[in-house]
Order: structure tokens, then C-alpha cells, then sequence
DNA sequence: GTCTAAAGTTTACACTGTCAACTTTAAAAT
DNA sequence: ATTTTAAAGTTGACAGTGTAAACTTTAGAC
């Protein structure tokens, strides 16, 4: 009953999240968000232009996240092996947040008309990037193409695995069986791939 | 005006294909494809449980092109080169039906709740695997293991081209810049990618 | 020629994003 | 201290959505 709430947009953002992070995006919806932060359903409309504008906020902060999650991965002396911690911290951030990771490469919006959004997603990049530069010595245009490859490799890994857990109970192969055995699976492959990469 | 339409449950399918093909399947909805179909709103519920079920024979449909456009791939003496063009020809179908590839891939739907769907994700997985299976001799596990990998190589590549598209005009990458070199860059890639796959 | 079930229809409901018009209130201007 | 104003709330409305219920038409089985 209150008006000037004080941080509403904070609040509306975090609401959100954690909204997604446990029902997905399908089912959100900007008066679903207004209510839970005890507020009239177009109270939002005061802080977003539209509802993408929200889920993009959102989004900025997932890859926030997501940053902060991959800056715990210490740089060694062992620069492959970096890298493929950095994939595996990619792959898991992406398994433990499903519905989040959904917004975050998924749900159609175009980043160009979102600044910050594209922002956090390109420092996430970047530090991938940073490992890659590590290992190398070539030209800039390997190392973008290497960078690419890597980043689609990773993520696709993530993809099909989300995929399969979808599919099947039964008929599942041995490196979706258990959570071990899956990250055993992606270190070696990972570690595999990166050996395979070009830096001449 | 006519009761009895004859085929209506095809036609829906097709009417909806097309509409996401174009459109997109944010802006999809029962009421538009019906009335497409001139047909009342509700008409549809007397083929399809619900707008999902409509929405998983599209992707089926979707499948069904992708798998015919698979098979066009004939089979050579050279298996690596088979296997390369297979993983261009996904990304070359993604990126020309991109709505369509959406609904497949991305689209939340559970997919052993349509069985139809699943038979055909599982016919065109299928067909990168018969090719893996030329280039390969060791055991069973690793056949799984590498047709994992490929898959996700090649499905990550699609992903991350798309992202890249979306996103930016002025900074892009040699890579993004003419077609020509997105197929040349997708070859090499490939190429080497298959070649570091261990066959053990 | 009647019956029935499949395949249409209309009507209705709850929910959605978003617009317009109104109200409250903290702080700036006088 | 009082007035003004703009930011941040409100209510009410509208068109569009998925879908349930009840009704109607009609092709084919008996």
C-alpha cells in the first residue's frame, strides 16, 4: 500500500531470476513478478519498457554470474589444463542452471538493443579468451577462430547433454549415466580437443 | 463455412510450419493458424491435445526435411570427408531455417512425451552416426563417445554462428564476414576436428 | 432412413502484455 | 514554510492468448 518502494527494480530483477531459476521461463509473466514483489501489475512498467527489457536485465545478471563463476578458476602453470576447467565450469554453471542458461543463449533477444546485456555476455567470452591467449603464439586470426571453436565445442557439449537428459531414462549410454562419470567424460574430452587446436 | 474440412490436421501442421518458418514462434499462436486455415479457433483441438502437440508434429516435420536433407549426402570411398559434409550440411540447414530449428532444438517441449518427435531426432542423429561408424573399428563405447562429440561440435558451431549473427555488424569477425568463408572456415574446421577423433 | 460419432461451431473464462489516466509523495524551488 | 514538480506508485481497460463446455452439422454404418 506503500508507494516509493525504494529499490523495486532491484527487487523486480532478483524476483525474476529466482522465479526462473525454479519454474523456467514459459511460465513467467510480468504480473506473476508485480505480485510476488507486492506491488500493482504495472507497478514494473515505472522501471521496464516491456517485459523483454526485464529479461534482459536478467540475463545481464546470469552472465554476471556466470563471470564471477568462471573467475574462480585460477590461472596456473598449466595453461591446457586451464582451459579445460573453464569448460567444465561453463558446462556445469550450465547444468545447475538450466533455466537461466535458457535465457541467456535461448530466448530470442536481439542483444544489440540491449548494451549491458551484450556487455556481460562478450567479459564471459573473454574469459575464455584469456586462456586460449595463454596457450598461443599465432596470429590474431587463429586465436579468434580457436576461441570460436572452443566456445562452439563447449557449448554444444552442454546442449547435447541437456538434450539427451530430456530424452531417455533407458536406453541412456554410459557417459550420462552418473554425474562422476560425466565430468571424468568431459575432462578427457575437453582435454583432447584443446590438443587438437591449431596455433601455428 | 463447410463442416468437414477432410485433412485439416495436415493442413494446420503445414499452416504452422510456414508461420514459423517466416515468423518466428514467439508470434505463433492456435487462433492465427486457424484462422489461416479458415477455420474457427477451437477447430484445432479436435486433432491436437494442445498448442504443444501441434507444435511437436511441426517439429517432426522439421526432422523429416532435415533427415531427407541429410541423406542427400551420398556415401564415398573418402568416410572423413562423408562425415565433414554431413556436419556442414547441419549447420547449412540451421542456418537456413532458423525458426524452424529453434522449435526443434530449443523449444521446451519434453520430447518423450511425443514419441513421433523423438523416432525422428533419433532417424537423423542416426545418420551422422552411420557415417561415424565407416571411419571407426574400436569398441562400442567410443563410437558413442565420438558420435557425442561430433554432434556437439557440430550443433555448437550452428549455436555460436547464430549468436555472432545476431549480435554485431561492425566488429565482426573475418569468419562471419562472407558466406563463402563461413562454409571454407566450417570445412577446415571440421576436417580437423574428425581427424583428432580417437578411433581406439 | 435412422443413428452415431467425428469434426466442426459458438460461447465463455482466466490469464497475458501494455496503454491511459489518476494518485501519492519525496525533494527541489520559491 | 509553502508550493511545485516529477518520479513512482495506483486502478481500469483492451485486445490477444490457450483451452474447456456445450451445441451443430454431416458422412458413413446399421
Amino acid at each position: 500500500m506503500q508507494y516509493h518502494h525504494g529499490n523495486l527494480r532491484e527487487q523486480l530483477i532478483f524476483c525474476a531470476y529466482d522465479w526462473i531459476s525454479t519454474n523456467g521461463i514459459e511460465s513467467i509473466s510480468l504480473r506473476k513478478i508485480a505480485k510476488i514483489a507486492k506491488v500493482s501489475q504495472t507497478a514494473p512498467y515505472r522501471h521496464f519498457d516491456s517485459k523483454e527489457h526485464m529479461l534482459a536485465e536478467v540475463a545481464t545478471l546470469g552472465f554476471g554470474k556466470f563471470s564471477s563463476e568462471m573467475s574462480k578458476n585460477k590461472t596456473t602453470d598449466n595453461t591446457a589444463d586451464d582451459l579445460v576447467k573453464c569448460g567444465v565450469t561453463y558446462i556445469e554453471f550450465g547444468l545447475a542452471n538450466e533455466h537461466i542458461i535458457d535465457l541467456m543463449f535461448n530466448y530470442p533477444m536481439k542483444k544489440t538493443d540491449f548494451p549491458e546485456l551484450l556487455a556481460a555476455a562478450d567479459k564471459a567470452f573473454g574469459m575464455l579468451l584469456k586462456r586460449l591467449q595463454h596457450l598461443h603464439q599465432g596470429n590474431a586470426d587463429s586465436l579468434q577462430l580457436n576461441g570460436i571453436s572452443m566456445l562452439a565445442y563447449v557449448h554444444g557439449l552442454l546442449a547435447i547433454i541437456r538434450i539427451n537428459q530430456r530424452i531417455d531414462t533407458s536406453a541412456q549410454t554410459a557417459f550420462f549415466k552418473a554425474s562422476s562419470t560425466v565430468k571424468d567424460n568431459l575432462e578427457k574430452m575437453l582435454g583432447a580437443f584443446v590438443k587438437s587446436l591449431d596455433f601455428s
